[in-house]
DNA sequence: TGACATACCTAGAATCACTAGGTATATTAT
DNA sequence: ATAATATACCTAGTGATTCTAGGTATGTCA
């Protein structure tokens, strides 16, 4: 289909990264938290996204140390990532529209 | 993710066809008209899940004339297709409405 | 000290949708 | 008449996305 691709991860991570620098297993935990745990994030798909998004400078990251002496690797979304993330945004509220505006056409689903 | 597989194109071609029979063609084109075509099925996306539907008893289908004198493959959704299509349309509520939920907690995305 | 949570990572498999072809008939334009 | 387009079905192979299933290491609590 035409933009069947939306890249949900992706999505879901630069969205995160929209309100704070995060660090990968915080953003597991945020994003079960904001979606009443609709959402469980493997790390398997996670780490994978987030060297991709780095890697096409849509995030950038940093390391620092935690208030426990733990290192951790934190994100930071650029300009550019905030720019990408206004379109998938959008391209998810079309997508999403569309789907109910199909389910709506057949009673009893909506 | 947990429930991140939601199968978009079943879902979808489920839904068309607990309002009437169709057939595969027919489907492209009222998909994309019902989408405001935001949804333009490839015929190799959609033809390969009519046939995994009906393996599954979801739909069945049969031969039938148009006026014009040409064959067509109607498909019927079945009892557990429609259950299934109840569920399945479920889970895309609670999906949809978790990220929702998601882009809600960074202003200025929704 | 053993279990669990935290914190990062990757290779390989599975799933889903697409590309790019194929076949064939009906309609419309030249 | 015939060429182009629309209708109508199909599959093999590819690419993208996410998962499984591991690995490493540190901190916390019973």
């Amino acid at each position: 289909m035409k933009r069947q691709n939306i890249d949900h991860t992706q999505l879901l991570v630069l969205s995160l990264l929209a309100g704070e620098d995060m660090y990968g297993y915080q953003m597991i935990v945020e994003l079960a938290r904001r979606s009443d745990h609709t959402f469980e994030m493997k790390e398997g798909t996670l780490y994978p996204v987030l060297h991709g998004l780095e890697r096409q400078g849509m995030v950038e990251a940093y390391e620092q140390e935690a208030p426990t002496g733990r290192q951790r690797k934190y994100y930071h979304l650029t300009r550019k990532g905030g720019a990408f993330l206004q379109e998938e945004a959008a391209a998810w509220q079309k997508y999403a529209g569309a789907v109910s505006a199909v389910l709506r056409c057949s009673p009893g689903l909506v």
